[in-house]
RNA sequence: CGGGACGUGGUGUAACGGCUAACAUGCCUGCUUUGGGAGCAGGUGACUCCGGGUUCGAAUCCCGGCGUCCCGACCA
């Protein structure tokens, strides 16, 4: 991609209401734009790292069984009356049409997903299956805030599984866990994220969140030393020790849940009537459980924990390009046209390119380059091409280095 | 929802109740420059959030509304 041909520019200074890092960077490098409090565009640049996250979740639903669906953001009043919810929600969004009719803006799915499993499972030969969607979310937060860490519209994975008894529900749920790990673990955050203990609500003792280490959490999380499982401190007053090996070496951190796994039993099922026939032709309510993760929140954590004062620094996995290419000089100077040659030979190679051909200074475009946050950055120059070579370096780290151009694209292998 | 702060060109800021609302940046023209947001010249761009009120006169004071942010409460 030319940068020159890029929908969005950089800007040396954030709006003054965003205080947020993550909001601040984002909008300074053109990933997203605000509309209103809590609800933000994403920009092309903003869509790719979103795309990359959802790429490596719904590679993992799938590996978990998921079969992706598309449920809608527009649901009858009557599904939420049937659970209460209706009324007991305070952030569910109602809207009203002309006619005088009801609908709720779908803050989670349970209730669409329920009724629509009843249609299509009805013997204990159906179960257990998997249903998840990415979708759009809307939330009244009676306060957005935080950038895009806590929006009133923000893009979810849901995902439901549907099993014929708890035993069955507990070993899926536990493989879940794992899941959810190898999710995080590939959009860079693995180490700074820990599985936690969290309120299970009326019917099971704990629902488990996964939260990544950042000062902006809104979530205190006590970590045991020994077992590097995490308690939210919402229920240390009836679990003071680590749940897993019992210790009482916690300390605590400051996080923000990133995702989280539920066991809703038979919540749902029984307000709904969702039921199967066993083997001895009985009726048996089916059994569920439901797994989130937020891709806006995730994105927004990333830049909150990996950022420095330059701007952003995206992991490899979830940057929108992979390298940045920046060529310094003017267009038909030898250092353009070299530079093509290499985006057009990392492009072959399956690499993702963003390629700064802008008639722009140099310092603009380091400063840029920095800001857009690029793991990877190569830079061709008079000075380079003196010696026959580029510079390269990691957006992590403050060396360059001057190598050949096939040395460049073999780091990148 | 309770408390606080703030709304001025695209963005960031300035302006005692009183000239044509200023400066920087961005954007456009031309020249120049190309290893850390370089320079020169010319240009573009604002019903000062909305509605009332006070006043000879309001960006500025008062009232109401809307919006945004922050603290708190809330938050599968």
């Amino acid at each position: 991609m030319r940068q020159s041909q890029l929908f969005t520019r950089t800007r040396r200074e954030a709006p003054k209401d965003e205080v947020a890092k993550n909001a601040q960077l984002l909008i300074r490098a053109g990933y997203i734009d605000k509309l209103q409090a809590g609800v933000y565009t994403y920009l092309p640049l903003g869509l790719r790292v979103l795309k990359k996250i959802e790429t490596i979740i719904r590679e993992e639903m799938n590996a978990m069984g998921g079969q992706e669906v598309l449920m809608p953001s527009f649901h009858p009043k009557e599904l939420w009356q049937k659970t209460g919810r209706w009324d007991a929600m305070d952030d569910l969004y109602k809207v009203s049409d002309t006619s005088g009719r009801e609908n709720a803006l779908g803050p989670t799915h349970e209730e669409v997903v329920t009724p629509l499993a009843g249609t299509f499972l009805s013997s204990y030969r159906d179960l257990p299956m998997y249903i998840y969607q990415f979708q759009n979310k809307f939330r009244m937060e009676l306060r957005a805030k935080s950038g895009i860490l806590r929006g009133r519209e923000f893009i979810m994975k849901d995902f439901y599984s549907f099993h014929r008894d708890e035993a069955d529900l507990a070993e899926y749920y536990a493989q879940m866990k794992d899941a959810y790990a190898r999710v995080f673990e590939r959009a860079g955050i693995g180490e700074r994220t820990y599985l936690t203990y969290a309120s299970g609500g009326s019917f099971s003792k704990y629902s488990h969140e996964f939260q990544m280490l950042t000062d902006v959490g809104e979530d205190l999380i006590a970590i045991c030393d020994k077992c590097q499982i995490a308690i939210n401190k919402e229920i240390r007053e009836d679990q003071p020790n680590c749940p897993e090996c019992g210790s009482s070496d916690l300390h605590e951190e400051k996080a923000i849940e990133v995702g989280n796994i539920f066991e809703l039993k038979t919540k749902f099922s029984d307000a709904f009537g969702l039921s199967y026939k066993d083997e001895a032709g009985k009726d048996q309510p089916v059994v569920m459980g439901c797994y989130g993760i937020g891709l806006g929140r995730l994105m927004g954590s990333v830049v909150e924990a990996y950022a420095d004062e330059k701007g952003i620094v995206w992991p490899d996995a979830i940057a929108p390009y992979r390298v940045h290419v920046l060529a310094l000089g003017k267009e038909g100077e030898e250092s353009f046209t070299e530079a093509e040659k290499l985006c057009a030979e990392l492009e072959a190679g399956g690499v993702e390119v963003l390629f700064d051909d802008r008639d722009a200074g140099a310092g603009e475009k380091f400063a840029d380059a920095d800001l857009l946050g690029l793991p990877h950055r190569i830079v061709v120059s008079k000075k380079t091409l003196a010696e026959g070579k580029v510079e390269y370096k990691a957006r992590g780290s403050s060396e360059a280095i001057l190598c050949t151009a096939n040395e460049a694209i073999e780091k990148l292998a």
